[in-house]
DNA sequence: GTGTTTCGAAACTTAAGCGTATCGAATACG
DNA sequence: CGTATTCGATACGCTTAAGTTTCGAAACAC
């Protein structure tokens, strides 16, 4: 921190209190370390305060003036992964349901974001919090959005009528996150087409 | 442990060491605490020996002089819970569907056998050994089975001709695995035509 | 300059949990 | 009976990490 980047001037309303203003590059290299530390060792209780700071290079009075506690630390730092919601789509429900799969495959591609799943799904007796704000922050959204895009198909005539939402939203949903599981993260990176096979798959079927 | 439990006389070949018969009751108490244990916590690390130990109403050395450390007593603990295997089914392979769904959803209701796929799941880098074995044990003989279901299904005609097996397989498995994810598993006991369901929609696919 | 606050680094206290060792009591065999 | 081994309980040394405190240096306002 040899250079002069603290934080900004904060505007005419606060006065700015006295003394050496907090660092906004440790900031950011606290986050950035918490994620990259997440994303390796998937499990909270895995994650120490000390590799944070270490990582960041950073000391760990840094971190504890900032967040009280690894939970609060890490609410902030998973916030900031905004996965900037499956952006709105266009004509044919087909081509949505391509664009949110291809979503979801690129986001279980990615350690950072794959462990926001990891933590919602096997954390949630122990940080109750944290995975409540995850639910409301990224899953609540996504899975609104392909409710109505499911609804949208049956009213249009483009997906069966009398379709079970929730089954088929566990059927999108839980077939791509369990290919991933056991095919791989290269498979995804790999077959650019994969979001289009499995959503056909989805459509057309396992009947003849 | 104040009847006499031992281990029975272990046959005539092996002359029987002198000494008091270690007992059979305080190895069955480590094992089922050390599964309500894994059941609850959901993760290894979170895991003690101590707990155990008292949970199972033992002394640490009545565990230590079996098992050197917490992989090799998680790996009997698990092997356990010999899930026997989806039995061999019968006639349409839309009935053998239902079947192999129905033991899925079994499973994925007890908490015992769900901890099973969350560690093979999340635990892979820090017990590769473990999960290893899990996967030999359970999870290869199912994707055989699946596999062959399915492949069957498509020489008899009764699926699609050119079905993308491994797709098809992480719909079927995934689908399962989501829904209870997000409905519950009170969803799951409630329901008994739940696996029904979710196979005639895979069958039948999203599409009119 | 003085005063205030943050910086990174280090030492510190406290708490878990591991794996070992020791203890008296209990349970087998001969 | 004597011997051998296991039983549960407890204490021990060791490691890891949490969270706090102290330190000199640095960065700001005045």
């Amino acid at each position: 921190m040899t250079t002069t980047d603290e934080i900004q001037a904060a505007g005419a309303r606060t006065p700015r209190p006295a003394g050496r203003p907090r660092s906004a590059r440790a900031e950011k290299a606290i986050i950035d370390a918490t994620l990259d530390l997440v994303g390796e060792s998937v499990g909270i209780s895995e994650l120490s305060i000390e590799a944070i700071a270490a990582r960041a290079g950073v000391g760990k009075t840094t971190i504890y003036r900032r967040w009280s506690n690894k939970e609060d630390l890490l609410v902030d730092a998973l916030a900031t992964l905004k996965t900037p919601l499956p952006p709105v789509a266009g004509v044919s429900v087909r081509e949505d349901l391509v664009v949110y799969a291809r979503v979801f495959l690129r986001d279980a591609c990615d350690a950072r974001n794959r462990c926001v799943m990891n933590i919602a799904m096997n954390e949630a007796e122990r940080h109750p919090r944290l995975v409540e704000r995850i639910r409301q922050a990224t899953i609540e959204p996504r899975r609104a959005a392909i409710t109505a895009l499911l609804r949208r198909g049956v009213t249009t005539g483009e997906l069966r009528a009398g379709l079970d939402v929730p089954i088929a939203m566990a059927n999108l949903v839980g077939t791509v996150m369990w290919y991933i599981r056991t095919e791989g993260v290269d498979e995804c990176t790999a077959s650019s087409d994969l979001a289009e096979r499995i959503v056909d798959h989805l459509l057309a079927g396992l009947a003849p």
